[in-house]
DNA sequence: TATTGTGAAGCCTTTCACAGCA
DNA sequence: TGCTGTGAAAGGCTTCACAATA
């Protein structure tokens, strides 16, 4: 950091400066964490630009101008160092810290969510999950997941939601009953959403929500494999 | 269309002719799906650019563009009539015909995309379900799920994705499985790999390749949330 | 010497604003 | 009249090319 500093540190915690990071910065910043925690594992000590670039599918030119947004984390004539370049990322997205979630609808993709270990490796932690049927629910996955939580009924989630301090909720009830949730959500203050549910869902100007539609993945592999 | 035809007609199928489609085109036009599908099921007959856009969270001159790259598919001083333009998005998209695909690695995640019911109304069919210890699988997930597809031994991978004629292969292994996954799907001629696991995955130029990271989502998601 | 950090150029995408049309 | 389709302008992002430097 020396010409324009682009970061500021206040109370320890690293911000962004100049505000105007490119959306795409962000989205890519996930994907380089992936590449250092990989590297890591495979105990690379130092990673250049390019091979970070071609590991990510990007240009190295991009790698290094998405890491000089937020700070000179390289060293001229090496590359990053992992562990410190893993460390400046989850940082920079606000993951240095544990996140509380709930997951609202124990089906199938929900309970396969509540022993998702990627989450935990990733300070993501479900301490909350809900349901119509909480007991209909506990027999159909005990035996299989064992009881990572307590399954509660969908009417205590503003309660729970409080009192466990949980800032994000996941979606993962089928489409008709994914609105009236969020709307749920919302009304016990939730911070964020990530919709798991095939349905478009609307929020309040302060609620930030994130949509993951399998399927608009594979439209867009099907897109490229027609054209 | 008419001044510039943007769309040939060749055998029956609908094809860009000026193939610069932009890339956030293709994966928005998956969301447009979404919402004419949800329009639909409201017996919602017209849909203004402006509706889709407010739908869409996007910009309705972005929609009417969008939309223009592939034909003149709305009606002035109208909107868009909801079943034309779904049927349109399918076309344009390649999902207006059954696609096959194979789950490699049937887990919590893999037996739930196994029963899930959207996959089906879009026309994706998994036709085949691989682990490395099936007679396991079958223990663990046959009384919850039923048994929509034998689950067979990942040995037969590639006869399997020949004889059946899968195209697409999906994989919800372990991430340190991820990699021998991909290269056995390469070695049998898959067309396309959707990722699950939270690993990078390298292929070959000729199998086109998308991850679906669930922890970038929510790395997004936090990212928004803490700045 | 190898690789970062970065202005500047070029390219791509979005938005504006309005002509064209049902 | 109301909304689409689209040229042109504005804006944003990526890539290039090279000075800076460990």
């Amino acid at each position: 950091m020396k010409k324009k500093g682009k970061i500021t540190d206040i109370e320890g915690k690293k911000m962004a400066k100049f505000s105007k990071i490119p959306e795409a910065t962000i989205r890519r910043l996930s994907s380089y964490l992936k590449c250092m925690v990989d590297l890591e594992g495979k105990n690379e000590k130092v990673a250049s630009s390019a091979v970070i670039a071609s590991i990510c599918n990007v240009n190295a030119a991009q790698v290094r101008k998405d890491f000089a947004y937020f700070g000179e984390f390289g060293i001229r004539g090496m590359g990053y160092n992992v562990k410190d370049l893993k460390r400046h990322i989850k940082e920079i997205l606000g993951i240095n810290r544990e996140w509380r979630i709930a997951v609202v609808g124990v089906g199938n993709m929900g309970s396969a969510l509540l022993v998702y270990k990627d989450f935990l490796k990733q300070n993501y932690k479900i301490v909350a999950a809900f349901d119509l049927y909480p007991e209909m629910v506990i027999g159909r996955i005990s035996e299989r997941v064992g009881k990572p939580v307590e399954i509660l009924h969908v009417d205590r989630l503003k309660e729970v939601v409080s009192a466990r301090n949980i800032e994000i909720g996941i979606i993962t009830t089928p489409p008709q009953e994914a609105q009236k949730v969020a709307d749920q959500l919302i009304e016990a203050n939730i911070k964020g959403i990530l919709n798991f549910s095939p349905a478009p869902v609307r929020t309040s100007e302060n609620v930030k929500l994130r949509n993951l539609f399998f399927t608009s993945a594979l439209d867009n592999l099907v897109y490229y494999l027609s054209n």
